[in-house]
DNA sequence: AATACTATCGTTAGCGC
DNA sequence: TGCGCTAACGATAGTAT
């Protein structure tokens, strides 16, 4: 009952990067909080498999899945990138995520790191020997300016094909959706019914948002499930 | 111009999976839409990595991520503060085998993996080109009869080149910087010595190749890391 | 399926604690 | 950090095109 009226509510605001830092933490704490029931809404209502995964400012990790956020993923990598060797060998550790499966992926990928490490260092002791043995064969200044342009553009040349080449990992996606990024609709492929739709998620939202940084990519509240406050 | 109100405008709905089909299509994709807003919102406003996968009831993937979907999940999956020690670490995780644990020694050491396998298919490279360049520099007394054949051919070929060259009164070499293959995209690295062909040696020879090895430390090409989507 | 409209509902900026 | 408040703002259910 002070004078005043106690606050001028919501005004609106310029659509850039805050500037205010205390500020900007609150609005992200609200906002993430209020993306993350809109997801979980998308889930219930429509029957959507959802992965949101969010770094804060401040480099923390907030993720929300359904069913869970290695489920999706993995369906999103499986059929939108072609994907890296090793990554893909991690996300399926991850999909498999059991001790004795963990266990053993170490034990063998920890070798094979054992045996790159011992090529390496004799490929390198190899290369070294070459070049204090050849070092004669290339006389620094052997080339004429000319020529050191010309090599110099032929190795850009090379480096600009690479680059495509790796550009192109991004295949037929691309209805940009808001600036900078991309939505891409692909074909379906065979469904797996969902396993329990969490009818109490919503309620249980708002008791324990999420607002746990998790450490890690196992698990995560989809379904409903999701660790105790302070798990960590 | 009809005569009762135009709408009841939007009411409340009960938070569940919704019956009529061809409502929850149309719910769909409101919401997807307003929820990729709020992303890419929260992505500005606050300057927060975002990444964002949504299967429809249809199954068709909807993706939205700052900077880009395959970044985030990467730093997701990986993320761990990328440590050098991998043996100790891989001890560690044998004493303490904690499933958290593991996954993390998982992470590290597959991206060491990943780094190590790079390194050697480099030096591996440099190495054929090494030696595809300069078998012939080789000490006389290692070669076996054939390479000794070869060199003998290759040595006749050089004087004819040299006495060529000399008829020609040339002083100064300056053969076309890619001779012997006639294209520019054909990068010397890729260089292979062929015995057939009349030329014998690599260009470079005449010219003061440039080691291979020191390919790499020359010039700084553009500076910039390129890399796969979603490499590391 | 996408677009337009609009009454209503839900979210949130700005404050204070 | 989080929580409560309030009023303004934005999202959207229902409807029609």
């Amino acid at each position: 009952m002070s004078s005043g009226r106690k606050s001028r509510g919501r005004q609106k605001i310029e659509m850039k990067k805050m500037s205010n830092e205390s500020n900007l933490q609150v609005t992200f704490s609200k906002r993430r909080s209020g993306l993350f029931k809109k997801a979980s809404e998308l889930c219930t209502l429509c029957g959507a498999d959802v992965a949101l995964v969010v770094f804060s400012p401040g480099e923390k990790v907030f993720s929300f899945g359904h069913p869970d956020v290695d489920t999706v993923i993995n369906r999103y990598l499986l059929q939108v990138p072609p994907q890296n060797n090793t990554t893909m060998q991690f996300i399926e550790a991850h999909r498999s995520a059991n001790l004795r499966e963990l266990n053993t992926q170490l034990t063998q990928i920890n070798s094979a790191l054992d045996i790159e490490k011992r090529r390496n260092e004799e490929l390198t002791h190899m290369r070294k020997n070459a070049e204090a043995q050849y070092w004669w064969a290339c006389p620094v200044d052997g080339m004429n300016r000319a020529q050191l342009e010309l090599f110099k553009k032929a190795l850009e040349e090379l480096k600009k094909l690479i680059a495509q080449h790796a550009a192109q990992g991004v295949p037929t996606p691309t209805l940009p959706f808001f600036a900078g990024n991309g939505s891409s609709a692909n074909m379906p492929i065979h469904h797996q019914p969902n396993p329990q739709q969490s009818q109490m998620f919503p309620a249980q939202f708002f008791q324990n948002p999420m607002l746990q940084p998790h450490l890690f990519g196992f698990n995560n509240m989809g379904g409903g499930g999701y660790g105790p406050p302070g798990f960590y």
